[in-house]
DNA sequence: ATGAAAAGAGACCGGATGGTCTCTGGTAGC
DNA sequence: GCTACCAGAGACCATCCGGTCTCTTTTCAT
């Protein structure tokens, strides 16, 4: 990786919880050139732009994420079991990057506004869906899961759920939300277990 | 009213639906100006900071959507159903104020930021919960609602749900998850019927 | 070692920002 | 109708904003 490369690199990564936590419009260029220590012609040299910069920022923050809650998830067999280290690694598993979760913060801060990180947001919200309908899918074809459920409809639950109680535990400065809603999730689960409901 | 606190009144009102879209550090004081007519004496006779003014709009934001949620819930009888009418009036109804819900926009905005602000997203958290707590609680004592319910874990995973339901449907731009999440809080809300699981 | 290209420093720009202050026009109690 | 006060206009201020440009330093293939 050549020099410019590296630093390019280093800018996204110490930018990413700065835009994670203070939103767009709340982070100045300046900001940025004081985590990284250059100068505004070191910083526009690699990026044309604010906006850019915010996107790869947020295309960072969102893999890293995803990566550490999808990592060896396919050692998980069971499709049931594969849902619930997915809830479990949201809600126990340490904050990945400061200033919570980027999927929801870019979503609530760009849904006026920026159209680029407004579609990055979308795309990343639809993504987590359609891996969550995979398991389920694959879940149902191999008996694991209730036929009746319906992949969408589960994973769209999971989802909200999931990133609500972790607005609500940010605000309040607990987990409990959190676990709560991790236990109501496990009810949700449950009742989709292959036969339940068909005694 | 004197014209004073008329006008105070009348750029509160006007306010709040910029500072429910932008955020707090993504509206100037100049969008307020404009939407108002005013000019800046004009403003700060009336609030000492912009701090203040999304204070105060926040206020208003969020006491017109708590209004409209509780109106007339006295006239459901039943607990089970007046969870089931704030469901449905949160996922089915019009949207109070342009920029989505004021408590999820303010907590996702101030919860690593202004202070003020996120001690008022947080108490409007913890109201809404005690809201919903108390519905239970005395569905519970009525007969009406299962015994076993935990009417906090219940109250912030409806909480959570219906706000990231409202977060993905409003990056979407369809109803779809919302309608999802309410189809699955209705499930969670069978399994706490009376007698519910004890055969 | 050298020379061309890449990387970075930092002065600079126009405009927007939140906020203050003074002055004037309108309102309302008497 | 007078006067004391309240409400608003708008010029003004220092600072910060995102972004550009030129010049120097560093990197790296030869």
């Amino acid at each position: 990786m050549s020099k410019g490369e590296a630093t390019r690199q280093k800018i996204i990564a110490e930018a990413a919880p700065i835009f994670n936590q203070r939103g767009f419009a709340g982070s100045s260029m300046q900001d940025i050139l004081d985590a990284t220590g250059l100068e505004k012609g070191g910083l526009y040299r690699h990026f044309s732009s604010k906006e850019e910069l915010a996107a790869e920022a947020f295309r960072y923050a969102l893999n890293r994420s995803v990566k550490v809650r999808t990592d060896n998830l396919e050692q998980v067999k069971n499709a049931l079991d594969k849902l619930r280290c997915v809830i479990r690694r949201f809600t126990d598993g340490p904050s990945i990057i400061p200033g919570g979760c980027p999927l929801m913060n870019t979503a609530v801060d760009a849904d006026d506004g920026n159209p680029t990180l407004r579609r990055l947001a979308r795309e990343g919200i639809r993504d987590w869906r359609e891996r969550l309908c995979n398991i389920i899918e694959d879940g149902v074809e191999r008996g694991e899961i209730d036929s009746a459920a319906e992949p969408r409809k589960v994973a769209n639950t999971i989802i909200a759920a999931l990133e609500g109680a972790q607005m609500i535990s940010r605000i309040e400065g607990d987990k409990c939300a959190l676990r709560d809603v991790a236990a109501s999730l496990d009810l949700l689960l449950r009742q989709i277990e292959p036969q339940a409901g068909h005694p």
